[in-house]
DNA sequence: TTTCAACACGAAAACGTTTTCGTCGCAGTG
DNA sequence: CACTGCGACGAAAACGTTTTCGTGTTGAAA
């Protein structure tokens, strides 16, 4: 086991001083060649790599970003990630993932780790908890050490930085949209509680669009959901002697929750009810009958954000702060939960 | 925006020397108690938080773990993370993700990435080509640079280094006996190929169970899976026109798709095929009929890797070394894709 | 009054870089 | 010969810590 080779090594090595192999190796002309091609080669022959920490220590930045999710088991999550990674490793950057396993507390925890030095700025999706509480006290701070921040997904307004969304109105809207147009006049909708911005969001555009189309919006029909745990039995009581032929579901889980439920009430799907699902996940795909979903495209949106996020950090400091908002399009993919058109 | 509060500008408000800031913070009975109690307030007003860069230069440790996987969407990985994370943070360890894609250059690339002072240890699941290269100059490199390293799942014995593994002969064998007991004559086997070990050792499991019992082996019942693209139409093509009341699959995916299959053929599962999967993830759960499958605890997985990790490093440096591997057991988790015992 | 601990604090080195600013020797010029 | 200029290199500061080793000031003992 050979201890990490460091300039200061190389210097006694060859007997010069540690600023020349710094200079030669960085190709400067104040070096001979001479010198520099003996440094340079010594150097590649024993591998030297720079070490990290103390180039971090000296430029005062890290060339990494943070990212902090609220849990992993949303495939939609994952996806995100890469996007980052991919962005990230392209422009030469680490990525640093953590989860807040939605507890605002870990959040915190999290982002005051990473914002000790580890990390040169954030990209997250906030935790539940966080959204419910409404203290975004370690965004601000954060923001107010100079370290950018990219909200994606669940963001508030409250907050100036930048953001990368989906728009879940018009997603919302073309689902339920499409239910209509294949005929139904029920549509039940299956949400999470509104403090949840992506809740509140799917639930409004269901609502207009029913009223865009002289469908009058039943209560009865709506189903807000707390805690993911419960979602299975909740969904069944509630799908319970209801006359429906249409459900929009807020994610994959209700989705397929609910295509269960109907089936064990012995109707079948798509042929008696329509099913629509949010974020396409692999469970969309594989499940039988595949789910048509609105498809929120990850990849894009972890793309975008790091790409925001980068650009914050590479800016030069004189530069006029503004902040963006991308909005990234989502698409509906049509499977078979839902009745073909005629 | 204010920039970070730092020791020198603690000691320059306070007219006192920088030492005698650290020494107050870390409770020395150097300083008296009035200074100390002073510079104490002092920092915590302002909400001091120590450089987490500067500290890792000066310890030579970064308090992070690097962990890098093949790939995020198999689940598995994800539960991994998790339970990587958990017993990390618990440690007061950081975690940081990389993505291989399964590729063996950025693999290397990661390991580099990391290496060069971004983490104190890794854990890592090979990539695919790495194993089909049986190149492991980097994992070598690293450890003899001091840098611990834990394997987990895709382990190659080759290399001298703690490793967490399931035992996924006894996993299969689970599974394919199982069959065996519900009367299943034709137990076809699909896996991926051999150079992944998991593939290889849970072959092994199914040709074992199958010789313990006095069934003979029929090679035209076994598929090996080279590329997860393809994996849906091999199957389909491998399926047709053969006469089999039992599969073992080495994944969710090949179980899943084997399903459709069999479905496609007008044959129901479970009553005229049982399937079972392995890795039990959020499909198996959530598909219909649910996947009857061994169950691997990533979570446990991640957790054992993690301890194993830090146990490393912080031993001191004078103990001896040597190497464990852990074998985290499997479960058989019975759902409705295999017939009830009667 | 001198001497010596004990006390309270500061200076400086170290971690591994980069970068600014010397400095030294030598060649060329007048 | 005296100056200038330049090429090639080194010293040192800086990034933010921790820690070792002083050092100056007390108060008390001799």
């Amino acid at each position: 086991m050979k201890p990490k080779l460091t300039l200061k090594k190389i210097a006694k090595e060859l007997d010069v001083s540690i600023s020349t192999v710094s200079k030669a190796l960085r190709d400067s002309p104040e070096i001979g060649e001479e010198t520099r091609e003996k440094i340079k080669a010594f150097a590649k022959h024993y591998n030297y790599k720079p070490n990290n920490i103390a180039l971090s220590l000296k430029n005062r930045k890290t060339k990494t970003i943070g990212i902090i999710i609220p849990e992993i088991v949303h495939h939609f999550f994952t996806t995100v990630i890469s996007g980052v990674e991919k962005v990230a490793n392209e422009m030469g950057y680490n990525v640093l993932v953590c989860l807040s396993d939605n507890s605002f507390d870990k959040e915190v925890l999290n982002m005051e780790m990473l914002a000790n030095g580890s990390t040169d700025g954030f990209i997250l999706s906030l935790a539940k908890e966080t959204m419910q509480k409404e203290d975004y006290h370690h965004l601000l701070e954060a923001i107010n050490q100079g370290m950018p921040l990219v909200l994606f997904d669940r963001v508030i307004d409250q907050i100036a930085c930048d953001k990368v969304i989906i728009d879940d109105v018009t997603g919302a809207k073309k689902a339920v949209q499409y239910l209509v147009d294949l005929g139904c006049k029920n549509i039940a909708l299956i949400s999470t509680v509104d403090y949840v911005s992506v809740g509140k969001l799917r639930t409004k555009g269901y609502r207009e669009t029913l009223e865009e189309n002289n469908i009058p919006v039943n209560e009865d029909l709506i189903l807000k959901i707390e805690e993911m745990e419960d979602s299975e039995t909740e969904i069944k009581d509630f799908l319970k002697n209801k006359e429906i032929d249409g459900i929009f579901a807020v994610n994959e889980h209700f989705a397929i929750s609910a295509i269960k439920s109907i089936q064990e009430q012995g109707k079948k799907v798509p042929e008696d009810v329509s099913v629509i699902g949010f974020t396409d996940g692999e469970l969309s795909k594989r499940f039988i009958p595949s789910l048509t979903t609105v498809s929120q495209h990850g990849m894009r949106i972890g793309e975008e954000s790091a790409r925001l996020l980068i650009e914050k950090l590479e800016r030069t400091p004189t530069e006029e702060d503004y902040y963006k908002t991308i909005i990234v399009e989502t698409g509906l993919v049509v499977r078979n939960s839902t009745k073909s058109k005629k």
